[in-house]
DNA sequence: CATTTCTTTGCAACTGACTGTCATCTGGCG
DNA sequence: CGCCAGATGACAGTCAGTTGCAAAGAAATG
């Protein structure tokens, strides 16, 4: 709890040495998102945003998302079938397996893949300026 | 070429087992899916069909892609960033590789990555439904 | 072939997810 | 504090795709 305010403050300080400018609106916004664990898309963020300030609108989110994303503070995923869902960019990357029943998403990494991914656009020409890896699946029946 | 119309009435009749109509729009989509080498997206798929019958909609192209996919007969590609693509299906399965300044999508595939994803979902306790696996990159400057 | 039945079509209106416009408001420097 | 470039809320517009509906057309049957 106190760690994430102070990661907060941080994370606004960062962005203010960047030219960004701090309102209500982003503040809460940039809140919720250091705040979750999930991938919450567009609208969650507003209705989470909306219960701390009714005021904020849908626009502002977008916007918000936008312009973060632009700066590289966070992540967003088109994931099949829906809304861009966000994540607050951490250090590290990583790729995602999504849950087709519930809709969550599970983080994982292979350093593995990535270095295949690398040597196919090699062998192709080509160099990866980013790449996606997404897969879909079920929960195992474990019995 | 000929090789072309044969495997299309092939594809037709096949169809047809399957209780779909070829009504003429589907035919003529049919014939432009089965010609192309390309991953042509909605609109360029109607642009080619209204050079052939100017009365085709592109409802009927949505409807028609829409009907295909479902059948497992095409396959759609939400690249980043567009509409959605598609490609005739054939039996194996491949992954892509987009070039990001000229939309150009190239096929590539690699047993050992899908392997490495399997182990990755059955360690995670998960079935892989199906995945998604595109690079987006530059061509390199061979000087 | 003609008839009948049920599907598909073209059109236009609609939807979801954003993006743009604009008058008003506000963060933060001076 | 006062100022003002940049941000906001409200809402119109866009883009890709979907849907409702009356008319047209497959294909099964007579």
């Amino acid at each position: 709890m106190k760690r994430q305010a102070v990661r907060r403050v941080d994370y606004e300080k960062e962005l203010r040495r960047r030219g960004v400018r701090i309102t209500r609106p982003r503040r809460i916004i940039l809140g919720i998102l250091s705040e979750t664990e999930d991938h919450p898309d567009a609208l969650e963020i507003f209705r989470r945003a909306v219960a701390v300030d009714s005021s904020i609108s849908l626009s502002t989110v977008y916007r918000t998302m936008k312009l973060l994303g632009d700066l590289g503070a966070i992540h967003r995923h088109a994931f099949e079938g829906g809304p861009s869902r966000f994540e607050h960019a951490t250090g590290d990357h990583h790729d995602h397996l999504i849950d087709i029943e519930s809709g969550d998403v599970i983080e994982f990494k292979s350093d593995r893949i990535e270095q295949l991914q690398n040597e196919i656009a090699l062998a192709l020409g080509y160099d990866i300026v980013h790449h996606r890896l997404e897969l879909y699946g079920r929960k195992r029946r474990t019995g």
